[in-house]
DNA sequence: TTGAAAGCGCTAACAA
DNA sequence: TTGTTAGCGCTTTCAA
């Protein structure tokens, strides 16, 4: 039972009332939108900080039909490059005063999407930002409706709506290519979720593989858990032919050298296992991991810049991000000079 | 230039209109504040489908005076043991209809705090969540005006305000006597960046040393970032006295085993090193980490428990977690027997 | 059970 | 430059 003594907080009459001017000239302190008589000023900024006065957001909001609250719908908030790019976009959102509220949805389940779609646009955001990812931000994308303004981060180019992309097939088809030139006949590749039919990741290799006139084998499939690649690295430790692996982020390239070894194949020696993101761990593990550096929290940063666009009714331009910068340590050396075979 | 055309989404009063009824009347429909005769009921929903109506949250938090929207306040947002406590707490909310925002806060410094506060407040949340694993959380609760429903998330009890906590202190000491009963004579430990004076691992761990009549020897002191525990373990690496070592969070006893081995040591023959946290990497380490498995996803869902009874104005108990549950893999064993000494 | 009237706290138009 | 007057889209009295 708390006191009724909480004084209610002061609301914009009050100010006005202290400062002896009307309410909507202290509105026009606050929000800058006409001049106002320096002397008023000054009393009421001085009453502003004698009631120790804050604009309800909400009224504001309400009155002037636009919020200051941006939105960011995700597959999910923790796994390593969502949760840096929402980091990035956050960062960038609060410093031009801008909150920040988060939605996941978890998969593509059509009453979830809408739920969340529902949820979002319920607030009515100022605009809103899709991790494009994996399939449940797809659907999400595919069920906002356009007249607000929205920009996906995402890992391949696409001309749907405005996008921050990060050139996940260049850097794909990099690693692909830094692992043929050791000498490997052919790249194996373990696949993650991909948002689509086929991710960026998936097609830089295939690309560079037919480049250099080799057909591409089949597909490891796994999952986001480390655990999955695990699971193929012992299977992959069968197949004598596998000398080089090419994975689809370096949690799973974790799981799939564990695999090996499990299995009693050592890396690089034996085969060799490359990354994707260049996760805060890549340089602990031993071997250190081979892998392509993906600057996610620049990619929330640029997707809140071309949010800002957007908001502010500018044309938008999509943005490509910057190359992906190979990062070669220890789990990729040439093959094992073969034995016959 | 959109085209006008875009119909200007439906209010209130139009779902009124075509349904025949009064606006309060379809708020009471909406809200179930009050009865409403059946058939009134139908034509209203009737009307809200025909029309694709969807209330406006703003509206209803400025007339209800009160919102359903939850703010969570964080160091950080990417960490693990953040980010799957955020993810805890946005899974309870959004089943909830609650919105979450996010807002960061990277220092103590006054200003940042405030500003960040500011933010949050402005938005009139119906509650607050804060992570108060660091420094940045602790000024923020205190800075945070208590006649909002407030919940804290931590890792020590307190009696500040309700919190939900994950006991890290009774985890910390079963992980220490579970190296000491390995026949170790101390253990040594490597604490990452204390949201006070002293954290509940190193309490933990202390207080297990004290128990077996240890004094507890000098603390090695990491940052976040794995890099840091890799530069301890290499300096470790030359005191022969270390047999044993707990780290602060499994990434910085992944650092410490890598700049172990980087010295030429190998795990847990020379040396055992255990973590905290349970990552999920933890089981692909090499060796397997042992460690003491952290539920922060529960952690953040009793969070918002506690945050729900105190919105509802009840009573509110403080929570405790279930006892943490040990992890024993491969980077423990017993010391090697000593060569006289 | 229902409608009329009165706000919620603010900004937008419009005169003065 | 400033005040008056109208709302924003909803919920909340209060009568009926």
């Amino acid at each position: 039972m708390a006191a009724k003594k909480a004084p209610r907080p002061a609301v914009i009459a009050d100010v006005a009332k202290l400062a002896g001017v009307s309410v909507p000239t202290v509105s026009r302190v606050l929000t800058g939108a006409a001049r106002v008589r320096p002397e008023k000023e000054r009393r009421v900024l001085d009453a502003i900080a004698q009631l120790n006065y804050r604009p309800s957001a909400t009224a504001r909001a309400l009155a002037s039909r636009q919020s200051h609250t941006i939105a960011i719908i995700a597959g999910n908030t923790s796994q390593y490059g969502y949760a840096e790019t929402i980091r990035g976009v956050e960062e960038e959102a609060r410093a031009d005063g801008y909150t920040v509220t988060i939605t996941v949805v978890e998969t593509t389940d059509p009453d979830e999407v809408e739920r969340a779609v529902a949820l979002v646009l319920d607030q009515s955001p100022a605009g809103v930002v899709v991790l494009k990812f994996d399939p449940p931000g797809v659907a999400v994308l595919t069920s906002l409706p356009r007249d607000i303004p929205i920009v996906a981060v995402s890992g391949v180019k696409s001309r749907d709506v405005p996008q921050a992309v990060l050139d996940e097939s260049r850097a794909a088809e990099a690693l692909t290519e830094h692992l043929l030139s050791l000498g490997h006949r052919t790249v194996h590749h373990v696949r993650v979720p991909p948002s689509r039919r086929e991710d960026g990741r998936t097609t830089g290799w295939r690309r560079a593989l037919k480049r250099a006139g080799v057909e591409p084998p089949e597909l490891y499939e796994a999952t986001w858990a480390p655990e999955s690649g695990r699971v193929i690295g012992k299977e992959i430790a069968h197949n004598p032919g596998v000398t080089a692996v090419f994975c689809g982020n370096d949690e799973i390239a974790m799981g799939v050298i564990k695999g090996l070894r499990d299995a009693g194949l050592s890396v690089p020696e034996d085969v060799s296992v490359v990354g994707f993101d260049d996760h805060p761990l890549a340089a602990m593990w031993s071997p250190a991991l081979t892998t392509v550096r993906q600057d996610f929290g620049g990619l929330g940063a640029r997707a809140f810049e071309l949010l800002r666009g957007a908001m502010s009714g500018e044309v938008v331009r999509r943005t490509s991000s910057a190359l992906p910068e190979l990062v070669i340590r220890e789990s990729s050396a040439a093959p094992r000079p073969l034995a016959e075979s």
